[in-house]
DNA sequence: GCCAACGTTGGC
DNA sequence: GCCAACGTTGGC
């Protein structure tokens, strides 16, 4: 059992979008970076803890809880021609984008960036180091168990 | 395999 | 909209 740390952009999917999905289920479609595609493909549990972050908006920060509902699969929009996440260079047999579901626990009050980093016990959180541009990050169980109090 | 150029992310 | 930080690309 881990736990994550995964944006999105509200403009694309938000927690209100989130919870109006059917089963409140979202595949994560679209990541195109090795590190991010990795810790899905490889590490990435059914239950792990996901703190989702609303990034790239008025007020960025945790706007829910989710978890990990189903294992990494190869995202579909890497073989669609034209599309955004189009890969000429994946194939069915050799698929290159994988993306595993997220599914919402319960949606929290937004603890904004702002307020994390106002929280010195919570410094070690990757999305609090300077230039970190990753869109998934684990999250150590010590600063999920922090965020998670502060949410109650 | 180096590295300059370029593209993207995302807070501010 | 700016721009620092970082990842990727491609010529050599």
């Amino acid at each position: 059992m881990r736990y994550w740390l995964m944006k999105s952009e509200p403009s694309d999917v938000s927690i209100d979008d989130l919870a109006a999905m059917p089963n409140q289920t979202v595949d994560w479609y679209g990541v195109r970076n090795y590190q991010a595609r990795n810790f899905m493909r490889d590490q990435m549990q059914v239950g792990d803890g996901v703190l989702f972050y609303h990034s790239n908006c008025e007020v960025p920060g945790i706007a829910g809880l989710a978890e990990v509902s189903a294992l990494a699969y190869p995202d579909r929009l890497q073989f669609i021609e034209g599309h955004k996440y189009y890969d000429p260079k994946a194939t069915t047999e050799t698929p290159r984008w994988f993306n595993v579901d997220v599914r919402l626990v319960r949606k929290t009050r937004l603890l904004s960036l702002k307020e994390m980093r106002e929280m010195p016990e919570l410094q070690n959180l990757r999305i609090l180091q300077r230039g970190n541009r990753l869109s998934i990050t684990p999250v150590d169980p010590r600063d999920w168990a922090l965020i998670l109090e502060k949410l109650k």
